[in-house]
DNA sequence: AATTATATATCAAACGTTTCCGAAAACGTT
DNA sequence: AACGTTTTCGGAAACGTTTGATATATAATT
């Protein structure tokens, strides 16, 4: 027996139609249509959070004051302000992050894309980002790349779905195109290099000074007597590969060495490659007597060639790699490198990135930082 | 000259009061109170993004047929659909995750909290966890405790209140309260345990099988010849801790070799007790002739001390560790260890987590993933 | 032709905040 | 007592979606 929801009458109710699973009536006396209403069966809201809108209406004040309170609004009297706080504290209030977001129209999040988590070389960057970024308040969502470009596309549409206002980045070691990055600019998100940066695209960028760590490697090897040192270089598409480069040869010509073209030698950071690459060095008539390697890997893959075709290091060939990781140091006879401050990166980074987001309107210059780098000797280079 | 804005009289006009910096007045005449306008500036909205509504007003349609359309709702026809979708491109529509957040009353996003970032242990975790998470529409959260409980609490605090749905968690080496999870996972959070776990909770928990993988490890010495088994061990509160050092027992127990309560070490995992503890092994009287260390770091510590202090290692003393670490590989003499699948650690514990998160009302059992360690043998246990 | 079913679209409330504007009470000062 | 000033609070719109209830035109069925 149905009863119709407006005039009450019980015939004259007619079927009409259907309505997404449920269905629908129609009384012919006051041409109402409606649906049955459901059970009455209130959802037990177990897990109910507590609102704002819970602890006015429990102290009779409106939503609205109960906000200001919680901010310290200075038109909230103390007394006021103190019966609030305590409130919330006993029941548990925690402010809606979602419902802050939106009416902010910001995320509080910022995205952070890397090339990849192997070795803790990004990882401790990301460490030294996330570290100034939470004491500030913001959410840090973290992309690896895996060194392939089209993930990396990937990853920054991805942060942007998830509304980030900033994002860090390393791009990847395939990356010539960075309209990826550009397009993210221009729908309002800040962007800031660091690691593999490009200066050309008006981005903040903050590195180390790859063209002064790669003279004062080259120059170590100099002092310590080698005189044929071949580079296994960087794509010179990206600025640390070619400021490296350009930090090897000066040191050369610096001292007076010819600088040997079949000695240098760009390459795409592929471990395979590497082996491929260190053999070929190996092979040749007139081998060098040291190796610059464009990072840690590089050299690691080289040393371990060498080990295996018995050619000593540091007496028959000295090695210096890049970019400082734990793991050098056990890898005999003890890998010389060029540090890089990873920690201190991530937070420059994240520093200046915040600070934009901070001072949007103010239009901000953009800055390049340059860290410096730091010359660690090992085994690897002690010839003398 | 001030002109009423109720009554437009000019005169009878004088100042009311003043509202957070503004000069408010009030009329005579009418007893209206009023600031005086903002100057008509329109803010160049310069990057607006383009919202339901936008494409509404341009289409003549109901922000909720946009939304239904784009959401492949039946209830809007195939040519509006397909207009509208058109328009969302050519308009580069993107929903606002905020907002979407909001009504659903869901973030989307997952914390994960681990010790440390150091190695890359942890990290090969989380990239096996967020590609199973970013697949599903989930955001990633990432902070690490440093092995330090309170910073740890403070993690989850932060992560709670960005309103995460879930949380994958891997305990610090101090905890031994766990009222924050369960104060988490009383505010409606999901939680499942990863490696370092507690199975007492009540969550699921994803780990490796640290018995038999220590058991293993202890007979693969035996094997080797060694007798004198030395057991760096693990804190007791932590249950990998506790299994690991009940599979060296049983191993020893099965081979007939009695269990020596000095050669017994349970330590915090610091580095420098490593040292410290490296060093009283052999300073004994009769020193252990075999080490298995409840993780790598612990190997390699015990390596470089033997090295320093002339220890032959395989020879004199052999040494397993656990956790391959790709570092382990290439510390001479090659650490053998006890490799856990790491990527597939993250991965299942994301798919629990995700499985319960999805199917929250049918109250899932609790799930206890035991995945199999690989055993790798290299030089610093090959005695034979 | 009358009735009923279906397809398609709109309305309006809701999610939990923040904040501008307005109002009144309390306070000070002549 | 009359007025101006300050303090303290409430109302309501707004942020951009989603979705159940409702409406209407059209198609299908009797």
């Amino acid at each position: 027996m149905i009863r119709c929801l407006k005039c009450k009458e019980v015939d004259g109710i007619q079927k009409a139609g259907f309505n997404r699973g449920k269905q629908r009536f129609r009384c012919r006396h006051c041409d109402y249509y409606f649906n049955l209403p459901n059970e009455e069966k209130q959802p037990i809201k177990s897990n109910h959070q507590t609102t704002i809108k819970d602890l006015a209406s429990e102290l009779g004040l409106s939503p609205s004051t109960i906000s200001k309170a919680l901010h310290n609004h200075p038109d909230i009297s103390p007394v006021t302000r103190k019966a609030i706080i305590d409130l919330a504290q006993k029941m548990e209030y925690y402010p809606n992050q979602l419902a802050y977001n939106l009416v902010k129209s910001k995320s509080r999040t910022i995205g952070i894309v890397v090339p990849l988590f192997f070795s803790t070389f990004f990882p401790s960057i990301i460490i030294g980002a996330q570290e100034v970024l939470s004491a500030a308040g913001y959410n840090l969502l973290i992309c690896q790349s895996n060194e392939d470009y089209n993930l990396e596309k990937k990853n920054i549409e991805t942060l942007l779905a998830s509304r980030v206002e900033g994002l860090l980045v390393s791009v990847s070691r395939e990356t010539n195109n960075y309209d990826h990055l550009l397009n993210a600019s221009k729908r309002g998100v800040e962007i800031v290099m660091f690691n593999r940066i490009n200066k050309d695209l008006g981005f903040s960028t903050v590195g180390v000074d790859d063209y002064n760590g790669a003279f004062n490697a080259v120059e170590h090897l100099i002092q310590q007597g080698y005189k044929r040192i071949a580079h296994l270089a960087g794509p010179q598409n990206l600025q640390i590969g070619k400021e490296r480069l350009r930090g090897y040869k000066d040191a050369l010509l610096k001292n007076n060495l010819p600088i040997l073209e079949d000695l240098i030698i760009p390459y795409d950071l592929t471990e395979e490659k590497a082996k491929i690459y260190s053999n070929h060095l190996l092979n040749m008539k007139e081998i060098p007597d040291a190796l610059f390697a464009i990072n840690d890997p590089t050299a690691i893959a080289f040393l371990l060639v060498a080990q295996e075709r018995g050619v000593k290091i540091p007496q028959e060939v000295g090695v210096i790699g890049f970019s400082y990781d734990p793991i050098s140091a056990f890898i005999p006879p003890g890998l010389s490198t060029v540090s890089q401050p990873t920690h201190q990166i991530g937070r420059e980074a994240a520093t200046i990135l915040l600070n934009r987001l901070q001072n949007k309107e103010s239009n901000l210059d953009i800055e390049h930082i340059i860290l410096k780098t730091e010359l660690i000797k090992r085994g690897s280079t002690k010839r003398i």
